[in-house]
DNA sequence: CGCTTTTGACCCGCGC
DNA sequence: GCGCGGGTCAAAAGCG
């Protein structure tokens, strides 16, 4: 059993598991946990076919959202299936005792035999199939991955040479083409719905950020800038100041306000984490702009600017859980405007990401506004009971609530897994990259991905560019499709083509991502 | 001197 | 219309 199949069950227990309830919705968890999954090795001998610790993936928790799963992922489903029932064939048993199907070969009188190779032998060149097909995709969404790495370095790199160009112009009309089309494209995607406030998030961002000539053109329309002072304050007041990119005022249309503006600064990503620093380190440089006391809360809330370049509208709130003080709640806001540091970047990817699935396509956009428990129940499961929602907040946010006890162990230990800062010492919380590994990692789960428990290779330093790789492409792929079966396929994809550097999962059961909505 | 933080004032949306 | 609360501004103070 097993062999190069790239499934196998390993708890006879439950050979069930494998038979009919692979994608099925009522797996019972031990089912769940007798299913494995590991990428199939072209160049692997049938005999080696086990899995290593590290290659296993529980498929268990696949059973999220199976309307949503891709004709690729259906039809390997469908395929498991059939080499499933071939097999029961070959042996002429049901699914229940395939845990002794090499017993039962063996055992077959000489009649059935011939028959049963041949079976074997159209299960062999079907296995093949898959294979190959298996490579194919492996292919397929490294490629994608890859380019989406490519456009963002390459947004990057414009963005950063905007910032030294003397002669923007011709960049910044550039950058406007692009958020324009991609605008162009999400209005002719949500006609008539909530378009993704993430998306939009950064088109208008982007928009503030880079002055473009069709704004420039507007400009000559005073009478639709009512609340111009408003919006610069809002948006980006820092292009209100003698800044060299400055420009003339913005000027949308009512919609434009209504819709692009309010959406952008309406979607928050909170992070909840158990820190004593009044800060929690995430990459970026920040500064202090006001300070307030918020109504039942005996705690401060802070308000930051990110000050990595001028004109970023990315804010963000601190403030101490009013109930743990503890509990250190930083609520995201907006869309960096220019090129991050890696520690930065994850923060800043896992975040947009986390509010992309929010609204986007993860769920009904109906779902989430009508029904916010349906994100607390039905996108972590495993969690509901720590979801909480809150009515009264007035914009939909997600929260990732790293709250849950293993993190504490992990704050204290925070070089148990990677190696800390020159400038971080031991009682210091570990940069939130570090943290959002964690929610990254859940979300897989979520996804249905049991990552590996060997956590060794990240307790090696030259491994963190590798798991930050595999980080970023899940972010990637989340944002780039938050249909839960294209993240989940980039996913395993990243996963099994960097097979070498699992993700860190180690005493992380516990940790929770808990998507909270806000509404009203 | 330049940058950051502090803090009172102001603006705005919302509920009554 | 008024009051409340959240969010932001900007002058003053602090700091290296």
């Amino acid at each position: 059993m097993g062999k190069g199949w790239g499934l196998t069950v390993e708890n006879p227990d439950h050979p069930a598991a494998f038979v009919g309830g692979v994608f099925g919705k009522n797996l019972s968890s031990d089912m769940k946990a007798g299913l494995i999954m590991f990428p199939v090795n072209s160049s692997c001998k049938e005999e080696q076919a086990t899995p290593s610790s590290d290659q296993r993936l529980a498929l268990g928790e696949l059973d999220f959202f199976p309307e949503k799963r891709s004709p690729l992922v259906r039809k390997l489903e469908d395929s498991y299936a059939d080499v499933n029932t071939g097999l029961q064939l070959v042996t002429g048993k049901t699914g229940s005792d395939q845990s002794s199907v090499d017993d039962g070969i063996c055992r077959s009188d000489t009649g059935n035999h011939k028959r049963a190779k041949y079976e074997v032998a159209q299960l062999q060149v079907e296995l093949e199939r898959m294979n190959a097909e298996n490579h194919r995709l492996r292919g397929m969404l490294t490629q994608i991955s890859n380019s989406y790495t490519g456009l963002k370095m390459h947004l990057a790199a414009l963005m950063q040479h905007q910032q030294n160009s003397t002669t923007p112009n011709s960049l910044q009309e550039h950058l406007h083409d692009i958020v324009d089309r991609s605008s162009k494209e999400k209005k002719q995607e949500n006609i008539g719905g909530l378009s993704s406030p993430g998306g939009v998030n950064k088109l208008v961002s982007e928009r503030y950020s880079n002055s473009t000539s069709e704004e420039k053109s507007e400009s000559g329309c005073p009478e639709l800038l009512p609340r111009s002072k408003r919006i610069g304050r809002d948006a980006s007041p820092e292009l209100d100041d003698g800044a060299p990119n400055k420009v003339p005022k913005l000027c949308f249309t009512k919609h434009d306000q209504s819709t692009e503006v309010a959406t952008m600064r309406k979607v928050r990503v909170s992070v909840r984490a158990r820190s004593e620093a009044p800060m929690i380190p995430d990459g970026c440089q920040w500064r202090k702009y006001g300070q307030k006391m918020a109504k039942g809360n005996p705690y401060p809330r802070a308000y930051y600017k990110c000050t990595i370049a001028l004109g970023c509208p990315v804010r963000k709130q601190v403030q101490r859980c009013a109930s743990d003080q503890t509990i250190l709640v930083t609520t995201y806001e907006g869309t960096h405007n220019h090129p991050l540091l890696p520690p930065a970047m994850a923060m800043a990817s896992t975040t947009s990401a986390a509010a992309d699935m929010l609204l986007s396509g993860s769920m009904p956009s109906s779902d989430v506004l009508m029904n916010p428990n349906f994100l607390a129940i039905n996108m972590v499961p495993c969690s509901s009971n720590m979801a909480t929602i809150s009515a009264s907040a007035p914009f939909p946010t997600v929260t990732l609530d790293l709250t849950q006890s293993s993190n504490s162990t992990q704050f204290e230990r925070p070089q148990a897994h990677f190696p800390a800062p020159l400038h971080q010492n031991i009682a210091t919380p570990p940069p939130i990259p570090q943290i959002l590994s964690q929610v990254m990692h859940n979300q897989s789960k979520f996804s249905g991905l049991q990552m590996s428990k060997d956590s060794q290779s990240l307790q090696h330093p030259q491994h963190r560019p590798l798991f930050e790789e595999t980080l970023s492409a899940t972010t990637a792929a989340i944002r780039a499709d938050p249909n839960f079966t294209s993240a989940l396929a980039a996913a395993i994809s990243s996963i099994i083509g960097g097979a070498s550097h699992p993700n860190n999962s180690k005493g992380n059961a516990n940790t929770t991502a808990t998507h909270t909505l806000h509404g009203k």
